[in-house]
DNA sequence: TGCGTGAACTGTGTTACCTCA
DNA sequence: AGTGAGGTAACACAGTTCACG
């Protein structure tokens, strides 16, 4: 099927939307990830990081910023390794499960500044969420990396996250909306493509019916079974499939002809066919 | 000022792991 | 020792909010 490419990677298919957006199940497993100086291989073999759950909660960073004042700007790790555990005990969202609770605390913290190079010369709006646009290095990077591999496991978004001076979170943010904006483009072009198949198919519809009325109108008209020559003479077109008589399309498309029994199967019996079924031979 | 875009958030489902009876 | 239930952690996704151009 022909693609294309409509700046994100989208292709003019007819897929299952659970295949084609779900991620591969599992990046490979990982050897052991070094702190590499960018351009790192973040996916270059992606076997680079490990992918087990319990290799997810061994490495995950989620306490990173966990107690951390939501005012201050956080101090990206040097090592990807190296995971920074802040307990807070006094963790007060209780109305959800516990990891959701310290999650949105997570989240909270990292409220503020939208990206690690921005301070907050403005006094620290650590109350509203404050929404800056990636920069355009940023978003290049960003988008580089996801046509490689649209999802990310802890250690890719801790190296992306320290590449670009970023949070995790806002790689992680980024790469969840990436993948959401993709399906909406991937459904866009989906029923774009359903409606062209729609309209073919209507246009396909009519034209069989006009033809269904053409041959019943041969079927009555007496002139035609005397000028008619042998069935041979009735004809269907392999490439538009159109049945003709005589010389009209089927010398045009030099086909084959089609013996007219193969097709009069399909013709309903009706009584005004009688004169047709006479010179052909009883069909069953 | 209304609007589109996209960053960030919320709620929920799923999966894997661990602990304990 | 094997096993099922319950808790927890991590993640993805859909939907929403809202700052910004």
């Amino acid at each position: 099927m022909a693609e294309k490419d409509d700046g994100l990677g989208l292709s003019l298919s007819f897929r299952c939307p659970e295949e084609q957006y779900h991620p591969p199940p599992q990046q490979p497993p990982a050897a052991t990830a070094t702190a590499a100086p960018f351009p790192l291989n973040l996916f270059g073999h992606s076997d680079a990081f490990p992918s087990s759950a319990a290799d997810r909660n061994a490495e995950q960073p989620r306490s990173l910023f966990r107690g951390i004042d939501i005012n201050q700007s956080i101090t990206v790790i040097d090592d990807c390794d190296e995971e920074v555990i802040v307990s807070s005990p006094n963790s007060t969202v209780s109305s959800v499960s516990g990891k959701r609770s310290r999650e949105r605390e997570e989240n909270d913290g990292e409220r503020g500044s939208s990206s690690l190079e921005i301070d907050d010369d403005d006094g620290g709006d650590a109350a509203g969420r404050k929404k800056l646009r990636l920069s355009k290095e940023q978003a290049t990077v960003l988008e580089q990396m996801f046509k490689s591999h649209n999802t990310l496991n802890p250690k890719q978004k801790l190296a992306l996250a320290k590449q670009l001076n970023l949070r995790p979170r806002q790689v992680e943010v980024w790469f969840q909306n990436r993948r959401a904006r993709t399906k909406l483009k991937q459904t866009e072009v989906d029923c774009e493509y359903m409606r062209r198949c729609c309209e073919n198919l209507t246009e396909e519809n009519r034209r069989l019916q006009r033809e269904v009325n053409e041959l019943r109108a041969l079927k009555l008209s007496p002139q035609f079974y005397m000028n008619m020559s042998p069935p041979t003479t009735l004809t269907m077109c392999p490439q538009c499939e159109r049945v003709a008589v005589s010389s009209s399309v089927g010398r045009a498309h030099h086909q084959q002809p089609m013996p007219m029994a193969s097709w009069a199967a399909i013709i309903p019996p009706q009584p005004l066919a009688r004169s047709i079924d006479a010179h052909q031979p009883k069909l069953m």
